[in-house]
DNA sequence: AAATGAACCTGGGGTAGAAC
DNA sequence: GTTCTACCCCAGGTTCATTT
């Protein structure tokens, strides 16, 4: 049987982790002998891989898969190009690393062409390099506090630095914690506050910032920060108050919709937001050199456009319309942004429609419906909710909507409120052919292929000829019942194999894809 | 290298709304 | 009123991006 696996092709690679059959094999003391059950199958729908796992991550269900490239070397099949996983941004490098020839003609996205991000003229950087200078900066900032309104919130960008040994992972204590606010970037040295016993010991006036809840410190990651930095004050076994008050941006990005998930670095907000690069140089960022008495001047403006560019960043996200919900007092006319179902994709833009029927197209418009006017299509190919559409069958927006604009039904759900937009469009032209592959060793650990079938790696000779009979197998394919639903989905799942099977033609950017 | 937390997967249960 | 479907939430486990 794992033979008659291994013969197969796989151009196209589809792979999931049930948890069903798991559960009703026997137990040993009421203990699950496996976790999950691991199956790789091709684009013809033939089982290549079948593995009984005790967990589903990937140290016990890649190396089955990898000894797939081998096996198809083995009996001279193309390679793998293209693999379906319902988990992209988890099984990714994985896949990479047990198929190398998924990397093959693969270009990664080009790197950033933007102007470099600098601080605009009437920013100072200010380096508070004596207790007296952080104590008179820090009682600036607690007067402005008492200045703004009862429960009001006073904004400042924070970054921290601390000495890392790349080499040997050993880290230090925090030596550097930076603070952007209104066009001054403050550079606090704290190294100069270690006590005997390896703890920070800060200022007054700098743990009264740091634990005002008013007082937000926007950054990315900045509760880690305050956190890290709480420890290293040796805080975190006694009952001193916590640092408090952070603001995330990358959880802002994710609400305004400038990206699909609140784990953003820096400098991509960088760019996407102020439409500069933040230069991170390695040498500078993971240092040993952070607790050195006099910093060097790379360092200091390193330190100081990180804390700037967060407070940038936030000062944008500031002048940006809110991006809310539609309910049912959003008035007609408002701008509205039509969302996927799955990703939260951008798949259209338009306004709230005037008119309200109590019908559309024969369709209620029920309180979790709205009749909106799509002005602009991003995604032509998306499918609409087959339950809106008097057909009752999933149509694409591209067939809804030959003319725009035009007024569907949608979701309330789906639909967020935004700015008006414009839409442009992406023309890409098609790079010439890209060479043959050539094959390249997979990293996993190859059991018994390695030393029983490697040997015939480098002779892909099994023909079609060479090939075992299967005319009497227990049960012919034919003998089966035809499943006209089943054949229906599996002629759209060969379109689209076949059409990224052959995505020789155009830039490839992954070919690990989503399902 | 280490710490942290976001994000993803799964199955199961509950709920709201639409269709009949 | 019943049935069906979609959606949401939960917990447990896993992986990965980010920070220095």
């Amino acid at each position: 049987m794992d033979q008659h696996m291994a013969m197969q092709s796989a151009e196209g690679l589809s792979h999931d982790h049930s948890f069903k059959v798991t559960g009703i094999l026997g137990k040993v003391n009421g203990v699950a002998t496996f976790g999950a059950l691991h199956t790789a199958c091709n684009n013809y729908g033939e089982c290549q891989k079948m593995t009984l796992t005790p967990t589903k991550g990937h140290d016990d269900c890649m190396p089955a898969l990898a000894e797939i490239p081998v096996t198809l070397a083995k009996y001279g099949h193309a390679p793998v190009k293209v693999i379906f996983t319902d988990n992209v941004r988890g099984d990714k490098s994985a896949l990479e690393r047990a198929f190398p020839s998924l990397l093959h003609d693969v270009s990664p996205v080009p790197s950033s062409t933007l102007a470099d991000l600098a601080l605009p003229d009437g920013w100072h950087v200010c380096r508070l390099g004596s207790t007296f200078q952080i104590n008179s900066r820090m009682n600036c900032l607690m007067d402005e506090l008492h200045g703004v309104d009862d429960g009001g919130e006073l904004f400042i960008a924070m970054d921290l630095e601390w000495p890392v040994d790349r080499e040997t992972g050993i880290y230090g204590k925090v030596s550097l914690i930076s603070f952007a606010y209104e066009k001054a970037v403050y550079l606090i040295p704290v190294a100069q506050y270690t006590q005997d016993d390896g703890y920070l010991k800060l200022p007054s006036s700098l743990l009264v910032v740091l634990r005002s809840k008013r007082i937000r410190k926007i950054g990315v990651q900045v509760k880690g920060d305050l956190t890290r930095l709480y420890n290293d004050c040796g805080f975190s076994n006694s009952d001193e108050l916590p640092f408090a008050g952070a603001l995330e941006l990358g959880p802002m990005a994710k609400d305004q919709n400038m990206t699909d998930h609140a784990r953003v670095s820096l400098s991509d907000l960088t760019e996407l937001v102020l439409r500069r690069y933040l230069p991170k140089d390695e040498s500078v960022r993971v240092s040993t050199r952070w607790d050195d008495p006099e910093l060097s001047s790379e360092q200091e403006t390193y330190a100081a456009l990180n804390v700037y560019a967060a407070w940038a960043i936030y000062k944008a996200f500031s002048t940006i319309p809110s991006v809310g919900p539609v309910t049912p007092s959003t008035p007609a006319g408002t701008h509205i942004q039509f969302m996927s179902r799955v990703g939260g994709l951008t798949v259209a833009y338009g306004y709230i429609a005037r008119h309200q029927p109590k019908q559309f197209n024969r369709e209620n418009v029920t309180k979790t419906r709205v009749v909106v006017t799509i002005s602009s299509i991003t995604v032509p190919a998306y499918l609409v909710r087959a339950e809106l559409l008097s057909s009752h069958q999933e149509t694409s927006l591209s067939t809804l909507g030959t003319q725009l604009p035009f007024s569907m039904l949608c979701c309330r759900r789906d639909l967020h409120t935004c700015a008006a937009h414009d839409q442009a469009l992406d023309i890409h032209q098609a790079p010439p052919s890209p060479p043959p592959y050539q094959p390249i060793k997979t990293p996993y650990h190859m059991s018994e292929l390695d030393t029983a079938q490697a040997v015939d790696l480098g002779e892909p000779s099994l023909m079609a000829d060479d090939r075992p009979d299967t005319s009497s197998l227990e049960q012919a394919t034919s003998d089966a019942e035809k499943d006209a639903h089943g054949l229906h989905q599996a002629e759209s799942l060969a379109e689209l194999v076949s059409c990224a099977i052959s995505i020789e033609i155009s830039e490839v950017r992954s070919r690990v894809i989503g399902v």
